[in-house]
DNA sequence: CGGTTTTGACCGGCGC
DNA sequence: GCGCCGGTCAAAACCG
């Protein structure tokens, strides 16, 4: 996983494909992360601050009028795993593409394949990601409040951080969403959050001050910890055609108009990106 | 007592 | 084939 270019993708095309140029980017808390990591983003079209918390996102994606399926539950991961598939156009996995509609791909877990060894399964079920997303956040809480309710379900020391990475999943038990939790190596005061899947579900609220919206995700609230709201499967969609429209309108990115200079600026060349390698499409770096 | 967190073990993928 | 690493499991501990 050490791959610089891409560490952790290195495994399925598909995956890589997709987060190349599917991801969504969250940022918030400053304006200036993408240009101080040099990715071409249309800083005055792309970070808008509602409320004092920037409300958009990034993203690059060739898919963008691309319906995100909402699905319910017992559907969810597979309409996710459709999103997946159809972004790719490859690949090892030319089963892939009919996933949706066979095995559940929550059950993609290379390790529960493993505990229970299965080779016939294990093989037809090369691990097939759900899409992602991350953000970064500012702030001191790790595992940020964002409306859902998540377990954690493991903690490993990355490579080259001297932050563990967390591993959550989402509580609800039809629900496949998983989120990963990291500080920065960087700068330890930026957590970056990466979401895989889609809940097929309403937030459970806040135990302190309300309920995300979830129909109007431009709205949420400044709460200094909240991260991006990702309360229903229409909020993908929303932010995929939002994208679609700033980057067809304006694909190449100034730099800077930084107002706040609190983060460390990560190398794009660094070997080691971690979860940056996730978090940011390549299309949206500087060459 | 039920749900969550912790943590060591395990497995698969990948590079060499 | 081997070692490294990320990701997950699952038992035990913890907590409200």
């Amino acid at each position: 996983m050490n791959d610089p270019k891409d560490p952790d993708l290195s495994d399925n095309s598909a995956w890589r494909e997709l987060t190349a140029s599917d991801s969504d980017f969250f940022y918030r808390d400053t304006s200036t992360i993408l240009s101080e990591f040099a990715w071409n983003l249309h800083a005055s079209s792309s970070f808008t601050q509602t409320a004092g918390v920037p409300s958009s996102i990034t993203t690059t994606t060739s898919k963008t009028d691309q319906p995100i399926p909402t699905s319910s539950c017992s559907s969810s991961a597979a309409a996710a795993s459709v999103t997946v598939t159809e972004v790719s156009t490859n690949v090892n996995n030319p089963s892939a593409a009919t996933s949706s509609s066979s095995e559940d791909p929550t059950e993609n877990s290379t390790a529960s394949a493993a505990k229970t060894p299965k080779k016939e399964k294990k093989k037809a079920q090369k691990r097939i990601r759900q899409q992602r997303f991350a953000f970064m956040t500012k702030s001191d809480v790790d595992n940020l409040e964002d409306g859902y309710r998540w377990r954690k379900y493991g903690q490993k020391a990355v490579k080259n951080s001297s932050f563990p990475r967390s591993y959550y999943r989402c509580t609800n038990s039809r629900c496949t969403v998983k989120k990963r939790v990291e500080r920065s190596s960087e700068d330890p005061s930026i957590v970056i959050t990466t979401y895989e899947g889609q809940h097929c579900h309403q937030t459970v609220g806040f135990p302190r001050g309300g309920i995300f919206p979830a129909h109007d995700p431009h709205n949420f609230t400044s709460h200094h910890h909240l991260p991006p709201p990702l309360p229903n499967p229409y909020y993908y969609q929303e932010l995929l055609h939002q994208l679609h429209r700033e980057i067809t309108s304006s694909p190449q990115l100034p730099q800077s108009t930084t107002d706040d200079g609190h983060f460390a600026v990560p190398s794009i060349n660094q070997p080691e990106e971690g979860l940056l390698g996730d978090i940011v499409p390549q299309t949206m770096r500087n060459p």
